[in-house]
RNA sequence: GCGCCCAUAGCUCAGCUGGAUAGAGCGUCGGACUACGAAUCCGAAGGUCGCAAGUUCGAGUCUUGCUGGGCGCACCA
């Protein structure tokens, strides 16, 4: 529809300036709001109305007259004040759509992307915050490989920070237990962290004197020698498998776990300081408060909340801040730090996709080539939006202006729980918690809602619905309807709402499957699947045979408005592609969802109105048939780019 | 103090590069199942798009100011 909607703008453009001597720099040709309007319009006449001093009307009539035959276009009307509605060819735009739905996707071609996203301190179990992060990051991934783009997704593992520390401290200190006990412990490890996390932030409240155990904690995390070293690995090694564990039940999968401490271990610091000063991007304070520490200057009115102008790259006892790291790795991902991990598998997914993992072991020589993208996408709440501006400032410090550019913050608000959600999960709240919008979770003290427990929920009520409906099918098949209806709520639900709004979390909107939500698109799937299910136990058409009528549609029916409902089926799922370009363009994915939603409103309402296997008309029917068709074939691909898993039946 | 984000129906939210009469879901009220499976469909009520100026043929959308709310501005990550 774009190259289309492009096709009829440059032929506008050409006969403006033909008849006219000019033309607007950009003609505008949109959607109109109704369908007497015709399936394209252009409000270029407007435009030009005042520039010729001449009725927009008329323009739009001139133009409608004198525009040349554009393959795909029926015929062009001036409609309204003056806009310029365009009719397409109804059988050619069927079977266009036809070979664009039966063509497979493309195999992953040209420069590398990188998608880094989850990235959970791997001290806790994930909550539905890393589940929003999960599912923004996972589907960006899905819509560029199903444009064809080679996709490398990370999941970065901070494995030496503050966070493992207080863990580790949780375990040697308040359970008196190492590695031996960590490794042996049986039940949900990353739940047991996550109360045991908390029970470590009121001892540190309780006995502040207690804090100064991080120190040394940290340092052994950093040097990785010893017991703490082996407790931590232990530790942070099972937590990552629960989140992988987690993540798998939603279809989020990763191929390389980068590790901190493996950024440490091959001096990826050490190459990145090296070039920072050898380009005098960072400096050395000789005196004062800051004395002996390395700092970035910073100017322009992006860093204008910045105190002191500066940022502190290199602390005075000559360890390594975040923000440095995260320069290291990011100089990596894009293939300029003349050096490289070694690569191990981490493990093999249900899936048979491997998630390998970076180690300073001797590692596997035959591994896939890591890194080294043309673009990044950071998938980082909103909060970090600073620190990743300097991380990027950093790249063009060094005089690498265009990774720089390509280094995109795909930054989103955080998950936060209504008043109503946080007092049923047993939170305390003041009068004045309960009058404020959102109550912030927090993982430090153990408040807010895990994502399995959502997912186990959603499994639950969804086995509920499945057994009211399905009472004939095994336990077994049952089981797994309820996790693909779980699973699309989910996904549906987390990327529903535009990414810059905060997301107050609503126990009921969250496991609701009616209305706009995840299981209202499968159910339009699954009718659609349904109607062929039936056709072909009858002796009628399948599917193929459906595609193959597609292909060759002649799409001439009655004029009427049950012709034009059969037809505005089809133009709206030929928006599939655009809407989805648009989308990872503005970052925007919540409009796929939307779309998908929309779409299936439209499908569940001609289902209900036009009947297909009882329509006696062979015109009629097979008309349907092709639609239902190009609905279900389109929706398929669709809800895959979002990870909704389509169900047998529901 | 400085910076970023948000404000649209009772509630939760859409509204694409400015375009034709501002749309969904939930909730409320009223209808449609011996079925291509009602997790659905049809209908009704419900909005001075936070306020005020400005730009424009045209503003929910762009600019400026204001009001209210959220977040950020560490030798934490």
């Amino acid at each position: 529809m774009q190259a289309l909607k492009d096709e009829i703008a440059s032929a506008i453009g050409r006969l403006l300036t033909e008849r006219y001597g000019q033309a607007p720099e950009r003609i505008v040709v949109e959607y109109p709001p109704q369908t007497g309007m015709g399936d394209l319009a252009s409000p270029v006449a407007f435009e030009m109305a005042k520039r010729l001093r001449k009725a927009p009307r008329a323009i739009a009539a001139e133009l409608a007259a004198g525009l040349p035959a554009i393959p795909g276009v029926a015929r062009v009307e001036a409609g309204g004040a003056g806009y310029l509605n365009v009719f397409l060819d109804r059988a050619a735009a069927v079977r266009a759509l036809a070979r664009e739905v039966s063509t497979p996707p493309a195999a992953p071609s040209g420069d590398k992307v990188i998608v880094e996203h989850t990235n959970i301190n791997p001290n806790k179990a994930a909550h539905i915050g890393h589940l929003r992060n999960a599912v923004l990051g996972d589907t960006l991934a899905r819509c560029l490989r199903f444009f064809g783009r080679r996709v490398e997704v990370q999941n970065y593992i901070d494995d030496t920070g503050v966070q493992v520390a207080d863990i580790v401290i949780g375990f040697r200190d308040l359970l008196k237990q190492g590695a031996a006990e960590a490794a042996a412990f049986t039940g949900r490890f990353d739940h047991f962290c996550w109360d045991l996390y908390a029970r470590v932030t009121e001892m540190y409240a309780a006995r502040p004197e207690t804090r100064a155990l991080r120190q040394e904690v940290l340092k052994a995390l950093e040097e990785r020698h010893g017991p703490i070293a082996a407790l931590a690995d232990v530790i942070t090694h099972r937590i990552v498998n629960c989140h992988l564990d987690t993540m798998g039940r939603i279809g989020v999968r990763y191929d390389l776990l980068p590790w901190e401490h493996d950024i440490l271990a091959f001096r990826f610091w050490d190459h990145a300081f090296a070039l920072l000063k050898e380009k005098r991007a960072i400096e050395h304070v000789g005196e004062g408060a800051r004395s002996g520490c390395w700092v970035m200057a910073l100017e322009g009115e992006r860093f204008a909340d910045l105190k002191e102008g500066e940022k502190i790259i290199v602390r005075s006892n000559g360890t390594v801040t975040y923000v440095g790291k995260d320069i290291a790795y990011q100089l990596w991902k894009f293939g300029l730090l003349r050096s490289d991990f070694r690569y191990a598998p981490f493990r093999d997914g249900s899936d048979g996709q491997r998630v390998w993992a970076t180690t300073s072991g001797p590692g596997e020589a035959a591994h896939p080539q890591f890194g080294t993208a043309a673009r990044v996408y950071n998938v980082i709440d909103v909060r970090q939006g600073y620190l990743q501006a300097i991380v990027a400032e950093g790249l063009r410090a060094l005089g690498h202006r265009d990774q720089a550019d390509r280094s995109v913050h795909f930054s989103y608000e955080m998950v936060a729980l209504t008043p109503a959600s946080a007092e049923r999960l047993g939170i305390p709240l003041t009068d004045e918690d309960r009058r404020r919008p959102t109550i912030e979770m927090s993982g430090r003290r153990g408040l807010g809602v895990k994502a399995d427990d959502l997912l186990d929920a959603l499994e639950a009520g969804a086995l509920a619905e499945v057994e009211a409906r399905n009472a004939d099918l095994p336990a077994g098949e049952r089981g797994a309807l309820a996790r693909a209806i779980a699973v699309g709520a989910l996904r549906y639900f987390m990327i529903k709402y535009t990414r810059n709004k905060v997301l107050a979390f609503d126990f009921d909107e969250a496991l609701s499957f009616e209305g706009e939500s995840g299981p209202y698109v499968q159910y339009a799937i699954v009718r659609a699947a349904g109607i062929f299910e039936k056709m072909a136990a009858a002796g009628g058409p399948d599917q193929e045979a459906a595609a193959r009528a597609a292909l060759e549609e002649a799409f001439d029916l009655p004029e009427g408005e049950a012709a034009e409902e059969h037809w505005s089926l089809v133009t709206q799922v030929a928006r599939c592609r655009e809407t989805v370009e648009q989308a990872v363009e503005a970052l925007e994915l919540s409009q796929i969802a939307k779309y998908a939603f929309a779409l299936a409103q439209r499908f569940n309402s001609f289902y209900h109105k036009y009947p297909v296997m009882k329509e006696p008309d062979p015109r009629w029917q097979r008309a349907r048939i092709v639609v239902t068709w190009l609905f279900l074939a389109q929706m398929r691909r669709l809800v895959d780019l979002i990870g909704i898993p389509v169900p047998s039946r529901m």
